[in-house]
DNA sequence: GGAACAGCCTGACGCCACGTCAGGGTCAAG
DNA sequence: CTTGACCCTGACGTGGCGTCAGGCTGTTCC
């Protein structure tokens, strides 16, 4: 499959300037061109250009973007669970704007002034893309568990294998439970859950129970990701649906 | 209470450079400069300066800020009424994003292909200040709301004493409540905080339980707040903290 | 087969919201 | 009365595109 500017243009929410600067400025170039000349992109070109579109969303100027996804020891996964990070704290400033904007209504409901500092503490860290001291932290902790993992990732190919495995493991036992007749709010049923549940923090990313909850939801609604627990079991699906949200809320 | 430059920058979390800018656009103007020619912002420029980086924030260019900011029947609360809005869309849209990275994770994981149009699908409507036809709507909305609240608001002071009468009413029959000893969870506690919470959103913004409950918190977190209620009689804003959260408890 | 129309191409210029000097005045402390 | 932090006003630069202009491509419909 194979996209015109246009059309992914229009797939991707943006207009054909954008795209052609992109390719341009060499951060996403079509695979390929046609014998007029014209832009052709592919799968690989989509992936690429669904991770621009996060970072730059984020805020990160298209250079530093570029540096990002060209550097060689991070995979794409890497990305998702950074981009994840920076959404989620975006997420906690909205969440603290919305809060100073009610607290500032509030405020004037009853005829109160707030002080200056407290009307703009929460401009304080305006740029998305930090660099500055706090982003340090955040990079380096990052970096930090970037490196631990590129060691293990070192062997790359195993480690995958073992990873895959342990799902496997964990997913041939909750079938093996539902098989056996054991309730899906049983406590064997919940702790295999829990074990999904680590799986996932331990080797994708943080996967608080409340999280986990809304991934069970998405294991019955969309089809491919029941299809993928049907082919396993009949009626795995909703089995694991139904643990993993029982374990969310024992844990909550 | 006044600031240079330098001191608003540092408040606000913005650079020198940027208010210089607003001065020469005329978006906010220090309302004196010093016999040296150095500016100086009053109270009143902070308030102007706060609505602006809120609206920035939103994605609004300047130029839109600065009639939206002007437009004369637009009051203050008008603004944070909007900008509650705006934020709240704003949180939904990065929720979304959150959901689609952790979606595009797990599928990873479990080694399945989304379609380009899920991947792409967060990225319909980017831009926070939409005019596109959505954001008509929405528009619509909250003029259609204006409209039918400048009719009322357009004898103002009258309008204006009636609510501070209304939520002055509410606080007296809570106090009158503490008065004989009714418990701060019991119906008639209550039946107040729920009132309590219509009157904010009938006259504020939209209020939903959750949010009261939040509201109740800071009663007795921030000592302004409480103040306020202390002052009508000791022991009220535990009072009303407490039912507050123990209605929206009931409600949700 | 040709005409119309949507879609593609490459310059090239424009614009917004500032960043970044340059060159020079102001002011409180020591 | 000097030092150093802070302030001023130009003026140019930059990132991320928007917006023509001028011209080729490809399908469709008569």
């Amino acid at each position: 499959m194979s996209w015109t500017v246009g059309e992914l243009a229009r797939l991707a929410g943006v207009t054909v300037r954008t795209l052609h600067h992109y390719d341009r400025i060499g951060l996403v170039r079509p695979s390929a061109r046609t014998s007029a000349g014209y832009r052709s992109y592919d799968g690989r070109d989509l992936d690429r250009l669904q991770q621009v579109l996060v970072y730059r969303e984020l805020g990160f100027p298209l250079e530093e973007v570029a540096t990002l996804l060209d550097h060689p020891d991070a995979d794409p996964v890497a990305h998702l669970r950074r981009q994840h990070q920076l959404l989620r704290a975006r997420l906690e400033r909205t969440q603290a704007m919305v809060a100073a904007v009610e607290k500032e209504m509030e405020a004037r409901q009853m005829g109160i002034q707030l002080t200056p500092e407290e009307r703009f503490e929460v401009f304080g860290d305006v740029d998305p893309a930090q660099y500055d001291a706090e982003a340090e932290e955040r990079w380096g902790e990052t970096e930090a568990w970037a490196e631990s993992r590129r060691r293990v990732s070192s062997y790359g190919k195993d480690d995958w294998l073992r990873i895959k495995a342990e799902a496997a493991d964990v997913e041939r036992r909750l079938a093996e439970a539902l098989r056996d007749g054991v309730p899906a709010d049983s406590p064997r049923a919940l702790d295999l859950a829990e074990e999904h549940r680590r799986h996932i923090s331990r080797w994708f990313y943080d996967c608080p129970p409340e999280m986990h909850a809304g991934l069970g939801r998405m294991y019955v609604e969309d089809e491919r990701f029941t299809a993928h627990y049907e082919q396993l079991a009949p009626g795995l699906a909703q089995y694991v649906s139904t643990a993993v949200q029982a374990n969310a809320a024992r844990q909550g």
